[in-house]
RNA sequence: GGCCCGUUGGUCAAGUGGUUAAGACACGGCCCUUUCACGGCUGUAACAUGGGUUCGAAUCCCGUACGGGUCACCA
């Protein structure tokens, strides 16, 4: 296919973002959020999302690393129109599958003479051994006719952008304003590698000029770059997109959230008990914020955000990855939760711990709403109903509620009898037979109850009261465990 | 080091020349209460710095400091 015919085929009028990840195999939160950024920018206006796959570089092809893309982003619900998968009026979508595109380009420039063929020696990393410069690379000027006869001589090469040497080129970024820079400070880059394979910085370009992308939302870190594709942009006669500069997420002042430090990636994150929608929702106000009168708004579904995002609200400076925020979201959309989903996301972390059948996992899960902020502090939380711990009697012992082992102990004397009576063992059967006796005893209610809740569970600190844990264990294991506390008393 | 960008409480942030400088997390206190939580109320805490411009600067300009990014045939 010709370019022309490339051409006609992109789609136009309205506005379509990308997510162009390289497939390492690992989304971290920085990636996640250029992905929901770009698109909230496409769902904002009713435009189209694309998902291009970039493995241009053949040394980093990671296996299985497409999957946890596509798995990232359909758990996400960040649905994409168009991608490897799926297709599309302007596939391939993946970068390896387009070399005949980015030759095209690349031939196109050296015609209109802003590319040049460089038959330097490839560079050793670190030290710059290579014969390239960036001030008087010979190659440079090599003429149309030498050029091509030592290509057709199957000398290698790399196809350099031809960067004017005066003047200064101005880029616009939709969040960081004009950014100008001296035509002398910018490199003349490489355009497509000696495998034939284009750079990042060039595959961008045309890719993302043949699938008709309008917003392009990438890391800050190829802002440097980008005056070089105005350049590009200029030499080709293409349109200019919109250009939409993230700046990182950090994992604290000094450091990026990355793999190499360890930081979480979305796929950590969820198994450390984290929802998808807190995720989402945290990420989404860590470099951006509503304006106006949603300022103040903070929880947002999926498609409040896409209604309310706008890229005039996305933050310029980087910004710091908290955890305990992202748990505070978490606690709360636990807590939203309607009880019977609680209860079904609860159950498996509940049956880690809790293999008696008798205990009733929704009865507990109930208690555990408003007290977990993750669903993995399960757990450690509700071992005590399986089996009652060894404690010291030290734990009858408590001030607020005046009780102390001696008082305990006649507490439980009295608290035994009145259980064995209760016919309907439910939570409102239990609480009629202990409130009243408290009342009757003369004590206050946390005298009685204290002293229960202690044999009952073994534990100072339960989700839950000594009413809802009776309930729960059962008649027959309640008076158990009560009988047990009342022995160690005694 | 050159170039580019940024800088409001510990953290995320609102703010676009005139505000008692929002709000949220975290932290402290109080209330509620059968432990712990939840919930409610409340408190501590910020415009990096020096010069301008202006009647008036967190907001505009310049310098300084600090931080980040970039300077690959990686993305």
């Amino acid at each position: 296919m010709t370019l022309e015919e490339l051409e006609a085929r992109i789609p136009r009028g309205k506005t379509r973002t990308r997510f162009a990840p390289s497939p390492t195999g690992y989304m971290h939160v920085g990636n996640l959020r250029t992905a929901l950024y770009a698109w909230l920018i496409a769902r904002h206006d009713g435009g189209t999302f694309v998902l291009r796959i970039e493995d241009t570089d053949q040394n980093r092809l990671v296996e299985g690393a497409t999957e946890v893309i596509y798995r990232t982003l359909k758990e996400c619900g960040l649905d994409h129109d168009e991608g490897p998968d799926i297709g599309g009026p302007v596939g391939p979508y993946v970068q390896s599958e387009r070399r005949e595109l980015y030759k095209m380009c690349a031939n196109l420039l050296l015609e209109k003479g802003a590319a040049y063929r460089c038959f330097c020696e490839k560079c050793a990393s670190g030290e710059d051994s290579g014969e390239f410069e960036r001030e008087n690379d010979p190659c440079r000027d090599l003429s149309r006719a030498e050029s091509d006869a030592r290509a057709a001589n199957g000398e290698p090469f790399v196809i350099r952008q031809k960067i004017p040497r005066e003047g200064s080129t101005t880029f616009h970024d939709a969040s960081f304003g004009d950014i100008t820079v001296e035509n002398k400070e910018l490199e003349d880059q490489v355009l497509l590698k000696r495998d034939g394979l284009p750079t990042y910085n060039f595959a961008n370009v045309a890719d993302d000029h043949f699938m008709g992308i309008t917003h392009v939302v990438r890391g800050s870190e190829y802002l440097a770059s980008a005056p070089k594709y105005n350049l590009l942009y200029e030499a080709f006669g293409w349109e200019i997109p919109a250009y939409v500069h993230c700046s990182p997420v950090m994992r604290d002042a000094h450091h990026k959230m990355s793999k190499r430090n360890g930081d979480p990636s979305y796929e950590d994150l969820t198994a450390q008990g984290y929802l998808t929608k807190a995720i989402l929702n945290y990420v989404a106000l860590l470099g951006w914020s509503p304006r106006g009168e949603l300022a103040e708004k903070e929880f947002f579904t999926l498609p409040e955000l896409a209604d309310a995002f706008d890229i005039a609200g996305i933050s310029k400076s980087p910004a710091i990855f908290d955890m305990e925020k992202l748990t505070y979201f978490n606690a709360s959309y636990l807590r939203s939760m309607p009880p019977d989903e609680f209860a079904a996301a609860a159950e498996p972390y509940i049956r880690q711990a809790v293999k008696n059948p008798a205990i009733d996992a929704a009865a507990v899960a109930a208690l555990l709403q408003a007290r977990c902020e993750k669903l993995t502090d399960i757990p450690a939380k509700v071992g005590f109903f399986d089996a009652l711990p060894d404690y010291d009697t030290a734990l009858f012992a408590n001030k607020k509620s005046k009780t102390n082992p001696e008082v305990s102990k006649a507490m439980l004397e009295a608290a035994i009898p009145a259980l064995e009576a209760v016919q309907n063992w439910t939570m409102d059967g239990v609480h009629e037979a202990l409130f009243p006796l408290a009342a009757a005893l003369g004590v206050k209610n946390a005298t009685l109850l204290w002293p229960v809740r202690i044999a009952a569970s073994g534990q100072a600190v339960t989700p839950g009261g000594a009413v809802e844990i009776c309930a729960i264990l059962g008649k027959g294991e309640t008076l158990r465990r009560l009988k047990a506390g009342l022995d160690k008393l005694s």
